[in-house]
RNA sequence: GCGCGGAGCGA
DNA sequence: ATTACTATGGTCGCTCCGCGC
């Protein structure tokens, strides 16, 4: 901090050193001995005693691991036996816990093979971890923090590798520690600068080519709580500039000039800064961007379009790397390959692009809108109308050349691009997306830039190592040899699903709530094992009170109802489905839900006394607590997840296949009510009844009865309604009743044509005026009589066109 | 009815 | 016109559309 300013600071990290295990056989520590010794080192020098002892028997194994490091050019180790749990997929490594040895290297040394061998042990662990996990979960670097660096020295300008304005070296990881007392520290500011790009085509090349290059710079973005538009808007923390260039072979256009330098005179800064070559244009805003050192980029499709754009034309144009590298953070001398992989539109930045802006945050408000929002289209016009309330003028590349002609058409490129700009921010700022995945990242530990991504496995990831890493966990390999099942399993699966699909034969997933929606270009594979069960629908029209009895968080609430986990469940080598545990001791999964429950319970008790600010803080940390549990059953099924556990996740799905056929059973024989549909997690019970407080206390007996038969799961009242529409699974319409009292009533769409954007809006509204109409009430004939007319009219509108 | 391909809703 | 997972991408269930047989 200088003054009452924050400034960017590199830290660079010397002598990391790598962490394996390897695994002994089981003649090197006896398991006999072992636990003779253990029972006699209650004391401390017993406990000396101890690890002479464990550094006697395992002579032998550091031995030959000294020799076949040696072999492989590796000098500088130290080896300690300690104790580890495991309780993975390998088959070479034994469940549970015993002594291994540890082996600390540098980083510097090359990696051993993960297949090495020995006489003394027969498996090897973490060989490839990568040097930054490895230091995030050691320092237990939970996101974005306060962090205490202790004997740094400062750079010498000369030998820096970033553009930081400062930067400074620890000789050891452990200079660098999570600051405990930092809630009394004010959570910093960032600084955010939201780019958008003007470009022509060049039609030889097919390439674009830039022509214009705003920036809107908010310098004290806050990071804990959403911002309201006249914070962030606040005179004295927004900056901007655009930087533009004439056309090749031609001038500026009259007048352009003059106003340029009156408007930068004015400004008391450049805000129109005119160029005479792409490459000039690439120069300024190079500088300009470096003095602002933004910390978080963010613009619409700016990882699709503007970054790639960009850097490809720094290429081309032979912009110096002191200068494209600016970008981001780290001084680069080469270009990384920009195109590896990831050509899909909507997939992100590729991994050469990110490379290049490491340091700062990448936020782009097409993905996250995508991610956060369901909308027909999500390009900027239309989210600018439907979410900012605002009108935008489009401009494609082809109207951009004409627009030269004038100072004035030009003067509007400007305007043009410096609203899209804002706009981006603006949309930025209505998502919350900052405080968001600053809340996900600080709950799962790992790293911010991921979660701006997506990444949610990575999130479900880093959560697992860190929470399995505390309980001293030799964590599972990247890229851990899953070369058995593969496709075997699934095609068996698909092809034995007794009985036809009447009341059984459904599937099963994790319960997503709100959130996730635009879900175009990625082909989904098939389905390996089965999901939630999906009841038939007793199709039709129903009039009286309907309850909707929803599961709260059903597959989380089942991992800690079974005490599901890698710990407890005991899996065979042959992938079928596994027993529920019998285990008394909680498992690590378990546990960890019930810390983000519990997390999540007390920030929603805060939630209800706060106010204004502070009350969306908490909003959103509830929020991304229950977004964190939700997922953490989707990377249980995802065959490149790490911690990938098919038997798991069948066996959760299972699971929640028998609740809801047992809570069917049990209302429909025992309580004598009617079912009329249920998916998942819930279920419909049809009341006949006309008086919304008799309903609701059948209800209320309902939860009651269900809910005792299970110590975590809990069924709650998701809502009432006064008359459904059923179609067919998964697609229906009704009267919604408030719950709070008020009464008030709202018509929920699910699944309809209606409500999915691959449909005309004209047959939107037209499905829609024919739902209001069934819903209304009214006579059959009435209903019919109406929407005749309705459609007459239209086939009659229809025909003028 | 089967197969293939494509949509994106639902939990 | 075609298409190879050195990195990486959360799961499954249920319509709809269109082609070919
Ligand atoms: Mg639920
Ligand atoms: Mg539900």
């Amino acid at each position: 901090v200088i003054g009452k300013r924050f400034h960017s600071c590199c830290v660079v990290v010397k002598n990391m050193q790598r962490c394996i295990y390897a695994i002994p056989s089981s003649s090197v520590f006896p398991r006999d001995t072992i636990s003779r010794i253990e029972k006699n080192s209650t004391s401390s020098d017993a406990s000396l005693s101890l690890r002479a002892t464990l550094h006697e028997l395992s002579s032998g194994l550091k031995s030959e691991v000294a020799e076949k490091l040696s072999d492989l050019n590796v000098s500088n180790f130290v080896m300690t036996p300690v104790k580890r749990n495991y309780a993975f997929e390998r088959t070479d490594v034994p469940i549970g816990e015993q002594y291994v040895l540890k082996i600390n290297y540098p980083y510097k040394d090359p990696a051993v093979p993960a297949d090495l061998r020995g006489d003394h042990f027969h498996a090897l662990l973490g060989t490839n971890n990568s040097a930054l996990e490895l230091f995030l979960i050691k320092r237990k670097i939970k996101g974005p923090s306060w962090l205490s660096i202790s004997k740094f020295v400062a750079c010498p300008s000369t030998q820096r590798v970033s553009w930081c304005k400062f930067e400074v070296t620890v000789d050891s990881p452990k200079d660098i520690s999570v600051l405990m007392t930092s809630n009394t520290l004010e959570v910093p500011p960032v600084v955010v600068a939201a780019v958008n790009l003007k470009t022509i085509i060049n039609e030889k090349h097919n390439v674009h080519e830039i022509v214009s290059a705003s920036v809107i710079c908010c310098h004290q973005v806050k990071i804990d709580t959403p911002m309201r538009s006249e914070d962030w808007q606040k005179r004295g923390t927004i900056s901007h500039f655009t930087v533009m260039r004439k056309l090749e072979g031609s001038i500026f256009p009259i007048g352009l000039t003059k106003e340029a330098s009156d408007r930068n005179q004015k400004a008391g800064s450049n805000v129109l800064a005119l160029e005479s070559s792409e490459r000039a244009l690439l120069n300024r805003l190079m500088i300009e961007l470096s003095k602002l050192d933004c910390d978080v980029l963010v613009g619409h499709n700016i990882s699709g379009f503007d970054l790639d754009v960009l850097l490809h034309r720094a290429q081309t144009c032979k912009v110096p790397s002191s200068m494209w590298s600016k970008i981001g953070r780290l001084r680069r001398s080469v270009m990384p390959r920009l195109t590896k992989g990831n050509t899909l539109y909507g997939s992100g930045a590729s991994p050469g692009i990110m490379s290049c802006i490491a340091g700062r945050l990448l936020c782009d408000t097409y993905l996250c809108s995508r991610d956060l929002l369901r909308e027909v289209s999500y390009s900027l016009t239309q989210l600018a109308e439907t979410q900012l309330k605002k009108d935008r003028r489009e401009v494609s590349p082809h109207d951009i050349p004409p627009m030269f002609q004038s100072a004035g058409t030009l003067l509007k490129l400007v305007e043009y691009g410096e609203t899209d700009a804002w706009l981006s921010l603006e949309l930025m700022f209505h998502l919350s997306v900052l405080p968001l995945t600053r809340q996900l990242t600080n709950i799962s530990g790992n790293l911010w830039g991921k979660t701006l991504q997506g990444a949610r496995a990575q999130r479900v990831e880093y959560l697992l190592l860190h929470s399995f890493h505390a309980k001293k966990f030799i964590i599972p390999d990247k890229f851990a040899a899953r070369n058995k099942e593969l496709n075997s399993a699934k095609r068996k699966l698909n092809a034995d699903t007794e009985g036809g699909n009447a009341a059984d034969g459904a599937a099963d997933p994790s319960i997503d709530d709100e959130v996730h929606h635009g879900d175009q270009g990625k082909a989904r594979k098939g389905p390996s094992y089965a999901g939630g069960l999906v009841l038939e629908p007793k199709k039709g029209l129903y009039d009286k009170y309907i309850l909707l009895l929803d599961f709260n968080s059903l597959y989380p609430s089942i991992i800690q109802e079974f005490n599901i986990c890698f710990t407890t469940v005991e899996r065979s080598s042959d992938g079928n489905l596994p027993n529920l545990p019998t285990s008394k001791a909680s498992g690590v999964l378990p546990e960890l839900l019930k810390s983000l429950v519990e997390r999540r319970r007390m920030v929603k008790s805060w939630l209800k006394t706060a106010s204004g600010l502070k009350r969306q803080q908490f909003d959103i940390q509830q929020q991304a607590l229950k977004l964190t549990a939700n997922s953490m059953y989707g990377c249980l099924g995802f065959s490149n997840s790490r911690f990938f556990a098919k038997p798991l996740a069948e066996l959760i799905t299972l699971q929640g296949r028998e609740i809801l056929q047992n809570t069917v059973d049990l209302v429909q024989n025992n309580l004598n009510l009617e079912v009329i549909y249920g998916d998942t997690d819930s279920i419909m019970i049809y009341t006949g009844l006309d008086d919304i407080s008799k309903a609701k206390a059948i209800a209320g007996k309902v939860i009651q009865e269900v809910n005792k038969k299970y110590r975590c799961l809990e069924i709650d009242l998701d809502g009432v309604y006064k008359r459904m529409l059923l179609l067919k699974k998964k697609k229906y319409a009704a009267i919604k009743v408030a719950l709070d009292g008020s009464l008030r009533e709202n018509i929920e769409r699910k699944g309809l044509d209606m409500v999915r954007r691959d449909w005309s809006l004209l047959s939107k509204e037209i499905g829609d005026f024919c739902l209001n109409q069934i819903l209304s009430g009214g006579t059959c004939d009435d209903v019919v009589e109406s929407i005749h007319n309705s459609l007459v009219q239209v086939q009659a509108q229809m025909k003028k066109w």
